[in-house]
DNA sequence: CTATTTGCAAAATATTTGCAGGAAT
DNA sequence: ATTCCTGCAAATATTTTGCAAATAG
């Protein structure tokens, strides 16, 4: 998760002529702060829980501004719904292919490894995303 | 792109109890031997030059059998088309985010990092997935 | 006060499915 | 002969968009 205080990103937001409404700092704190990546729809039901207006409309509008902004990549898979990450530094999405859940995996060899394709790719890279498909301890049972 | 052939093709979609029905050739053919992971849609308009007839339904359910089957993996992008892989050894996507363009990148250290990631993250590992996103030489000028 | 944002509902996009006729084994 | 497959069109699923009313700065 990127660790942005909401202060900063009201900061962050009218810096970009964009207003702080309630409802996008819900999204923000919601996306910024979660590991478990997830879907649209996870996070309108979840936020729906403490505020019932906030709309399906505003979620997709806030995160398709968070990912203008770098602070979330989307992930997408098969046909169903994409998954939004806030972990903007260099790791490996491990995805439970039985049951979706998402986790990161960071370590040095990672980084060694992204340092070297780097170099040994060449040209003008601008991102990056290594899933790795892994059953999970509780869908092995 | 795996290398079959239509006979080998045949046996192996008969073996499993499939028909190879030309539409079905058509679209394996097509796709196990590309080099650009086109989309279902880029897949139906180019055999549709040749054949009229071959419909988008028959593609899709070609490209579900294939995936079962394991000789083409599915790449989704935001939400647009997904992208259809051939390549089943350990390589990295190499995607213009401008184009759309995408190649394979395969290099030993690549090989390496897999087997290293394999064993520091350890458990029962399905699949993988490495997309480097990169201007192409075309899109920089 | 003004420009932006919200929420609704309708539209758009991509893929899947049911089914009747047709083809492969 | 039988079972599987095709193509059509309708259904589904997810995300995006237009617009009037509401709100932040």
């Amino acid at each position: 998760m990127s660790d942005i205080s909401e202060h900063e990103l009201k900061i962050l937001l009218n810096k970009n002529g964009l207003k702080a409404t309630p409802q996008r700092i819900a999204v923000c704190n919601y996306i910024l702060q979660s590991k478990e990546h997830p879907s649209a729809e996870k996070i309108l039901s979840d936020l729906r829980k403490k505020d019932k207006t906030i709309s399906q409309a505003t979620v997709y509008k806030t995160l398709t501004l968070l990912k203008k902004l770098g602070l979330v990549s989307e992930l997408s898979f098969d046909k169903k719904h994409s998954r939004f990450d806030p972990n903007q530094t260099i790791h490996i999405n491990i995805i439970c292919p039985q049951c979706e859940k998402i986790s990161d995996f960071e370590s040095q060899s990672v980084e060694d490894f992204w340092a070297n394709i780097k170099l040994e790719v060449g040209g003008l890279i601008t991102g990056q995303r290594i899933d790795v498909y892994k059953i999970c301890k509780e869908c092995q049972e």
